[in-house]
Formats: C-alpha cells, structure tokens, sequence
DNA sequence: GTCCGCTTGTGAACACATGCACGTGAACGG
DNA sequence: CCGTTCACGTGCATGTGTTCACAAGCGGAC
C-alpha cells in the first residue's frame, strides 16, 4: 500500500487539517498512541471514516494497537505539504485583509503573512503588523521574489476576478478567494473558497425550516415590497 | 411539485446563496428572465445542476423562456428565510470579532451585528463599529432580548465549546465557528464552520502534489529543501 | 509456544450527488 | 391553427462518499 501517487478523495484532503490538529493536541497530552476512535472522537467524525481516511496515506497502524501518534503526525505533515512555510500574499488591505494580516495564527501554523498589497494608492506604504502595504502593480515582483506562495483574495467582490487574473499571471497557483463573487482560474490552479454572507444565508434556511417552513405568502405578484436587498 | 415541506439536498442548500446573489446581479442589470445557462454560468456550475437545484423549489420556470428574475429571488429569499434580518451575535473581540464587526457586507445582507461579546472585562464597554461590547455572562439576557440569533464564535480555540455550551443553553440554535477547534452542540442546533488554517492546508496539499508529490523522505526526520517544481 | 482480546484495514452495500439526454410544454410565426 | 423552436423538468446512469461488518494481524498473558 502507501501506493504514492494514489488520488485522495477531496472529503478525505479536507478532514485530513482536521486530524492533524487533533494528533497535535494529543501529542501535548503525553499520549504516544491514538486509536481510530479517539481521534474520531477529537476530529469529531466516525471511527470507520477515520480509518479509511488514514489507510489512503498507507497503513501505518498496528491492529490491536493504534496508530502512533508521532508518526503519524510527520506522514500526515508531510502528505499535507507542510514540511515548510507557505508564504501567504493578501491582497486587500481593508478590514478583512487586516485582520488576516493581525492574526498571528496563520505563522503558527506555517503560514507567514508575507505581503499585504492594495490598489489603493493611500493605503500603500501603510504598516499593518509589521508588513508594509505594497502597490498591486508590485505583485509580479513580489511573486517571483517569494516563490511558491498561497495567494489570498480579500477585496471587494467586484475586484476579485481581475485579482485573481493577476496572481494567476504572476504564476500564483494557490488561491483563497473570501470576496463574495464567483470567480474562476485557469486550468492548474486550484481555488477554494470561504464567503461568510454564504455561510449565514444557510444557517438562515435551516433555522426557518425549524421554525415551520417558508413564509406562507403564496401566488400573487412578484412585485411589491418584499425582501431586503441581497447581494 | 414544490411540495413545501420536500427535502432540499444539503448541496443544494449551499449553491442557493450563490444562485440568489447571481439573481440580483442579473436584476441590476435590468433582466426580466433568466436561462438555466446563465445562471449557471454567473454560479459558476453546469446548467443541469442549475435546473435540478431550482425543481426542490418548485416549477418556477417556463419552458422556452427561462425564469423570471424577480420571482425567482423572491421565491428564493422566502426559502432561505431572507424575508426578515437576522441579528447576529459575534462572541469574541478579537481581531477576527472586530473585523466582523467592522464589516458592513453583512448588515447589508439582512445580517445586522446587533451584539458583541467578549470576556475579557478590560473589553467590555469598548464600543465596535457602533456596537458596545458586553460581558459573557449577559448573554442569555442579550439573546432572550433579541428573539432568534446567529451565534458566531470567534474566540481562541479552547474557549470555543464553553461558548458553544453557553449559546445553545441560551436559545441559540444556529451556529457558525471560526474557532479552529472541532465543537460539538445539541441535537437541533445547527452549526457550521469556517477554518481558515485548514482552508491553507487543503490548498497546501494540492499545490504540493502538483510539485511532484510529497517529500520523499520515508524513513526519519523531515527537512531540507523539496522538490523542483514539475509544473 | 499458543491462545485471546483488541484494533486496524478493507470489501461490499448503501446513500448521496452529478451529469446526460430527452420528453414536455410554452411561445411565436406564418 | 399548426409546426417549429427553445429551454425547463426529470428519469437514469455514473461517480463519489459513507457506513457496516468482519477477517487479518499484532501484542501480551501464561
């Protein structure tokens, strides 16, 4: 097994962050190994799940055993990509890209913020926790100085295609898109999402269908004074 | 058909946003109808995938014409529970609460931050974006207050599930976590996260295939430079 | 050396989601 | 009034993900 160049379901990647905070938590408790069901329970999914999960990295526990916890830890690390930094490019210096810029979290966990950039031209020169906003047409530049980077698209939805136009060109191939707009990235780069406006509106669904279901205002005309403004 | 209380595929739930903001765009721009293809292509799927999402909610196209826009996003507003503002309660002041706080994307969308929390006592009487901060043990007051919430959790991660256990105690049935840390809630509490470190993750993994596969060091400790890139 | 209990790894069944392909009904032109 | 065109709605096949259940294998006891 451990067959390397084995595909990796996409639900799989995406719980994979997941237990490995969960052995990192662990791992500071003392404890040298973890049973598929603890780290079920920590990663808070099933223990059947956890088990297909870990056996596509290969078969590195012990039946009657477990797995160990620093083994495990450095495979997953390493399956992960996480054996250096990232470096993390923000462009947007307004609130969100701010207090992504603030959040120290990212270092900690192997991704430096390593630039802040902005259209703005106001904005540029600025000191955000230590890093100087810089211009967009630096971006380039910026890139090919920083090398492999995870680009972070944190402006206004109506600027984030041309943004991520941009990074694609400057050779990002990476990119974390939290504007509210669709956008789309050539072939080879891979783009993921977070819109928190998104997140909320489905929280909304399944409040209000606990609460009875939709509103009952039913047939008539489409016009009149309904909804507010969603954007 | 557009039997009320049909379910809704949970996939389907997370691309009605998507579509509904697409909608207002296309209303902006003067619309009347709409096809299944340009929706499609403004939510960034495949038509069919369009037309099916669109059935759960009932018969509200006309073949050889398309969807009416306004409609459509009335019918869409009342299914996600968008004919009212929800209030939003952001627990945690710091940098993260703050910039949600900070950031009128969500008042906007129907989302008003009506409180923030924090339990901190030096933070307590701060005033955010016009919003005073309160102490945590006001928050069954503040929630009883306010009649139905979002709760958003944004505290350090091992302060996250006491808040968790204090907002479902208090009424809160939705919930949305920023906190890096797996929580668990209630029977009939909705939650949903967002983990931006795991976001960097995913990406870190895909990128690091598309080099060439992990490190190759199998047998004991990590370091020293990667791949090449292969492009 | 053998047995026993424990936990992994995985085949198979099931559930869910996607995409195709085509039937269906509405509008419109002649 | 009929035929043509268009785009929706949906059955079906395909693909992806989850869960179950159990054989296989390891470690420890004796």
């Amino acid at each position: 097994m451990a067959e390397r160049s084995q595909r990796i379901p996409e639900a799989t990647v995406a719980r994979l962050p997941v237990y490995l905070r969960a052995l990192v938590e662990e791992s500071e408790a003392k404890a040298s190994t973890i049973s598929s069901e603890r780290l079920a329970e920590l990663a808070g999914v099933n223990a059947a799940k956890v088990r297909k999960d870990l056996s596509y990295l290969g078969s590195y526990g012990t039946r009657g055993v477990g797995y160990d916890v620093e083994y495990l830890m450095f495979q997953m690390s390493r399956e992960l990509g996480l054996t250096h930094d990232w470096p993390v490019v923000v462009v947007g210096a307004g609130n969100l890209g701010q207090a992504l810029a603030n959040y120290g979290g990212f270092r900690d966990r192997g991704f430096p913020i390593a630039a802040l950039v902005d259209a703005d031209a106001d904005k540029v020169g600025d000191l955000v926790h230590g890093v100087e906003v810089r211009g967009l047409d630096e971006l380039p530049t910026l890139i090919s100085d920083l090398g492999h980077v995870i680009g972070v698209i944190a402006t206004p939805a109506h600027a984030a295609q041309e943004v991520a136009d941009r990074l694609a060109e400057a050779g990002v191939t990476s990119i974390l898109n939290f504007a509210p707009a669709v956008i789309s990235v050539p072939e080879g780069v891979s783009l993921r999402k977070v819109d928190l406006a998104v997140e909320l509106q489905i929280l909304s669904f399944y409040q209000q269908r606990r609460e009875g279901g939709p509103a009952p205002a039913e047939g008539v005309a489409p016009a009149g004074p309904h909804a507010p403004a969603v954007s």
